[in-house]
DNA sequence: TACATGACTATCC
DNA sequence: GGGATAGCCATGT
């Protein structure tokens, strides 16, 4: 069963708008925390399947970061442009535009 | 309870 | 900008 952190983490990544990305570290700031770490660890396990955006998560670094899902990293690039995210070399183009920092939605403040 | 692991970030070089 | 090191919290054994 999935832990309450994981549950506040897959609500942060619904609210991602299609076509843009987030960082773990943006997250973690959205629920109040700083455990990019414990983040990371909650969308690994991700039992929430397509329920749940998680391709639209990567690093601060402005690269693809990781994936557990079918295909790994290939399928998560291959979603990230059938968003409109374009994907060069395993890294983010233009990756600060889509970027979403969930201004705005700070509810919890 | 304690130790080890992990889809990371910040800092230093 | 890129590589290496330390710090961080939650989870699983």
């Amino acid at each position: 069963m999935p832990t309450p952190f994981q549950k506040d983490v897959y609500k942060a990544l619904i609210l991602i708008p299609k076509g843009s990305v987030t960082t773990y570290g943006a997250i973690a700031n959205y629920l109040g925390t700083k455990a990019v770490r414990a983040v990371g660890t909650a969308v690994g396990k991700n039992p929430n399947a397509p329920q749940v955006p998680c391709h639209r998560v990567v690093p601060s670094s402005g690269k693809i970061g990781n994936y557990s899902g079918e295909g790994g990293v290939s399928t998560k690039v291959r979603l990230l442009k059938e968003e409109g995210v374009d994907v060069k070399d395993g890294k983010i183009v233009a990756y600060k535009c889509h970027l979403f920092a969930f201004e705005g939605l700070d509810d919890v403040v």
